[in-house]
DNA sequence: CCCGTTCTGGAACGTTCGTTATACATAACA
DNA sequence: TGTTATGTATAACGAACGTTCCAGAACGGG
């Protein structure tokens, strides 16, 4: 009947616009209802919970992010690599909504240790990522891809810190800069 | 009579406790008054409301933290700066707890133009610090030192971000050598 | 076409929230 | 010491929340 992956969504997706747009606080069962063009009757029936939308509304959200990845063999892995630290940045609507979804997460995931898991495991994988990329471009020995990994995706996600509550300071094409200067060290 | 700015201290210290602990879900205004071990007569005659609360608490935090700079010219620049950038990382209860009251005002920042306000400048004041230390130290050029400043506040915040969640992968020695990893090609 | 399931809207429920009001204690000052 | 201002506890209020419930619409299989 009804395509269950899409109302979820459709609902999940709402809620995001939501955190995004008003803040955590306004992301309320009726609103997320509202604004996805649907009644709570609905929302609840697609998720047993408040609790469960916000996982499934951050899963969905990683999720977005990362079918932007480049895929297959095709790409050159450096392409990848850069491609996949730009990802990390909030430069367009796509991406900061990303950023103010995970930080309404972790805001929520304080003492609640399932989210708080999901949000440790979010970042693992991505290290594990950009680790296999960074083994890919030859950057780094495998033995040391880690470390790289993990400092590659510190200066993108400290840029983005800094980036997020001022866009003025930081439009897209200066958190590109400093992403290319912080890169070209490594060959990037 | 009583010591204003000792009481509210007592108050901000409680709701900060309160949202490292439990979340920001968990600071409600009879929460907060409990934990300082008053009730919400005594929270409400010092602030008028939960939002000037929640912005208190993000600027005692952030007093707090200036607090622990090293001060004067006593201290050499280079030991400055680096315990400046330590002080970014959740290496102990109290930087954790700055980082999740720092997690929760961004979550409650969306949309509300006065809050993201305040985050906004508390980074400028801090690249402002950071700026000011990496000339002293004769690190950079002054009309490269901001530059300079962003990066190294981004490679702290980004190893910060990683930690926050993920506490068994990130040991305090762990993130004080990875950040010192990223400070050496600069002479630190 | 009918029946059972799935889906959705809408209203209701009990709880908890931020906020306000009030009563009483305590301290400062005349 | 009487009076005023200040500080705090307690209770109450209306609003809004998450959640539950139910009636009925929409749909699919027989």
């Amino acid at each position: 009947m009804v395509d269950v992956d899409e109302r979820r969504l459709q609902l999940t997706d709402a809620a995001a616009r939501l955190i995004a747009r008003a803040g955590i606080g306004a992301a309320t069962m009726r609103e997320v209802a509202a604004e996805a063009g649907l009644t709570t009757g609905a929302l609840t029936h697609y998720f047993a919970d408040k609790r469960e939308l916000l996982l499934h509304t951050f899963q969905a959200s990683l999720d977005g992010r990362r079918s932007q990845r480049p895929i297959g063999e095709a790409v050159d892995a450096r392409v990848a690599l850069r491609s996949s630290l730009e990802g990390a940045l909030p430069i367009d609507e796509g991406r900061r909504r990303h950023w103010m979804v995970t930080v309404a997460f972790c805001a929520q995931a304080a003492g609640d240790v399932e989210l708080a898991a999901a949000q440790r495991d979010a970042y693992r994988e991505f290290r594990r990522h950009v680790e296999r990329l960074v083994v890919e471009a030859g950057i780094a020995p495998a033995d040391d891809a880690g470390r790289v990994a993990e400092q590659l995706i510190a200066q993108a996600d400290g840029i983005a810190m800094q980036a997020l509550f001022d866009p003025a300071s930081w439009p897209g094409a200066r958190q590109l800069a400093m992403l290319r200067t912080m890169l070209t060290p490594l060959g990037l």
